[in-house]
DNA sequence: GCCAGTTGGTTCAAATCTGAAATAGAGCTA
DNA sequence: TAGCTCTATTTCAGATTTGAACCAACTGGC
């Protein structure tokens, strides 16, 4: 078998990972400063915003984030210490718990959100062209699909 | 000020932040069943081996990583205790130290590269054209560079 | 209904990461 | 060369993350 990866393939691989990293790190820093929030704390309000009724069961909102179980269960209680987020224990089945947002919650959110996204676009957006976000959008969602879908499957 | 991202980019921005997500997720579970290695190891050890004579001093590999410095002390050090670098400090500059591969971690390396290769191929490379790869070794690069040039500036 | 086997979450100890000091040496200027 | 400032790295305490073990509640087969 030759090499795992050509030449071609690792350039762009390595250039991937590394300017990923970051990037990252830089919208971790604006978040930090503008909001007080951590990265996985927005995503987490951005997506129970997004839930019906604010509210979702632990283990879905874990496979959403990619989170571990206990991950998602410190998270959540870091989360429900600074109110941004209550926990209340699941009708349906009562094994379970749903993480549901504040209105305080919400109310950070709204805050965060459009100094969020203005450093996205000046540190990410910024440089593509309209053609290169399409393509980016077609491999990441094509990548997206596939990763869950073998998840799914172990 | 309209929203700081259309709904276009927005689509590609969550598209390219989760399956990234997913993606390191992957990896990493990869890499600790095949090679018991951490990717920040893996990384550590691709950039020891590639600089001359096998060393880099703390700050270059702390920035080349995108690692605070705190972070990166831990690291070596918990990679000096497997013995898969080692610590020396720097002859000109007597503040400074560098970390040096040793053979056993080159030996790590060059066991662990091939399997963490296939596994990138396997959930990453597989799934693109040439076009598409193109596209992304372009975006990430120019990505880096600009990153790293306002890093550089503050 | 009653288990055996799953599932959904939490707990726990250990490992890792973070930002703010602390250290120590370099380098410049008077 | 003494005194200042800057730089490279480590140390420290606290926050986060990890994987394994645990607990309770559901599920299906008998």
């Amino acid at each position: 078998m030759a090499e795992p990866l050509t030449p071609t393939e690792m350039a762009g691989w390595r250039a991937y990972i590394e300017s990923s990293q970051l990037l990252m790190t830089q919208l971790e820093e604006d978040m930090r400063a503008e909001s007080g929030l951590t990265f996985n704390d927005y995503h987490v309000l951005v997506l129970l915003s997004e839930a019906p009724d604010g509210r979702l069961r632990m283990g879905e909102l874990a496979s959403r984030l990619v989170f571990s179980p206990s991950r998602l269960t410190y998270q959540i209680g870091s989360m429900e210490k600074r109110g941004l987020v209550a926990r209340e224990s699941c009708p349906e089945d009562r094994r379970g718990s749903e993480a549901v947002l504040t209105a305080e919650g919400l109310r950070t959110l709204r805050e965060a959100a459009p100094h969020h996204l203005r450093s996205v676009r000046a540190n990410f957006m910024d440089g593509l062209d309209e053609t290169e976000i399409a393509v980016l959008t077609r491999v990441f969602t094509r990548l997206g699909e596939r990763l869950r879908a073998e998840r799914v499957a172990q």
